[in-house]
DNA sequence: ATCCAGGAGGGCC
DNA sequence: GGCCCTCATGGA
């Protein structure tokens, strides 16, 4: 891969495991605006991002008005630029080789490590809705709550303390319906310090859980997302509508309780299951798979 | 119109 | 522990 600064412009050059599109529309985030083809805004960890990649002979991704270091800082990391996706496929592929149309059909995905605090509100969002309502919600909460990108109409999600200044009622006004109470605990909690990112980090990813799982409205699959996508624990599996049809269909053949799917998964793909289970879940959604 | 959505809480047994 | 109903909102 090759890294250089042009006009202001951040560019790299023959990156592999890379496609925006699904990493951005696989469903493990919901803060991004699609331009065109391959070119999207992205709001993530307090920044802003425009991006668009060119598909072409040489594999060219363009961070617009970015630097080296912005890239070396928050971006690498946030895309994941550390893991080498050839090996994650190949491990995956020693354990199930039927997985081969997955992960051929969404090659370009990666597991963004993103922002807890944003993680766990959206995913207290997503109970009960479609990607298209949560990315809308996660809209209105940084529209009135969050500060606004110079230059861009776009806002960035709002910081703990701002959300924290925010009533039950008022959160209704933003058309959360029956989560108002869950985000308004979730907030207090983090806020409070009660719950503590680094705290999280390092503790089994079982205490993980159980912790995260004494806030209200937090289950065992909105826990084990904010795990797998807000920090960084890669041997977790989430099932959710989606994946308890593709798992049945690919494994079970008949209707098996989501923990049964989850702690089976856990078990065959180890600490490679939240890399297998997006690569399902996209390749599955899109499909119908079950429907 | 009726059903369902990247679920979870609460009551009941 | 398991089962069933409910929760607010919007799109198919």
């Amino acid at each position: 891969m090759k890294i250089y600064e042009n006009d202001s412009n951040l560019i790299l050059e023959d990156v592999s495991d890379f496609d925006i599109e699904d990493i951005l529309e696989c469903g493990q985030c919901f803060h991004f605006l699609k331009i065109a083809d391959h070119e999207y805004h992205i709001c993530a960890k307090g920044r802003f991002l425009h991006i668009k990649q060119e598909c072409g002979s040489v594999n060219k991704v363009i961070f617009y008005n970015t630097t080296i270091s912005d890239y070396e800082e928050v971006w690498k990391d946030y895309f994941d630029m550390n893991t080498d996706y050839r090996h994650i496929k190949k491990m995956i592929l020693s354990i199930d080789d039927r997985l081969e149309t997955a992960i051929r059909a969404k090659a370009g995905i990666r597991i963004l490590h993103q922002d807890f605090f944003e993680t766990l509100i959206s995913f207290i969002i997503s109970q009960n809705k479609q990607i298209p309502h949560i990315k809308q919600l996660v809209h209105t909460l940084s529209l009135r709550y969050g500060t606004r990108v110079d230059g861009y109409d776009e806002y960035l999600f709002p910081a703990v303390d701002k959300l924290n200044d925010v009533s039950v009622d008022e959160l209704k006004e933003c058309k959360v319906g029956f989560r108002a109470p869950y985000i308004r605990d979730a907030v207090s909690r983090v806020y409070n310090g009660d719950i503590k990112e680094d705290e999280l980090k390092c503790m089994s990813v079982q205490d993980a859980r159980e912790k995260l799982m004494t806030i209200h409205g937090v289950g065992e699959k909105v826990s084990n997302c904010v795990l797998l996508f807000g920090l960084g624990r890669m041997d977790v599996f989430p099932v959710d509508v989606w994946m308890k049809r593709i798992m049945e269909f690919m494994y079970f053949g008949k209707d098996t309780k989501k923990e049964i799917i989850e702690s089976f998964a856990c078990e065959k793909y180890g600490e490679y299951a939240g890399y297998a289970q997006q690569y399902l879940f996209h390749y599955g959604r899109e499909n119908g798979i079950g429907k």
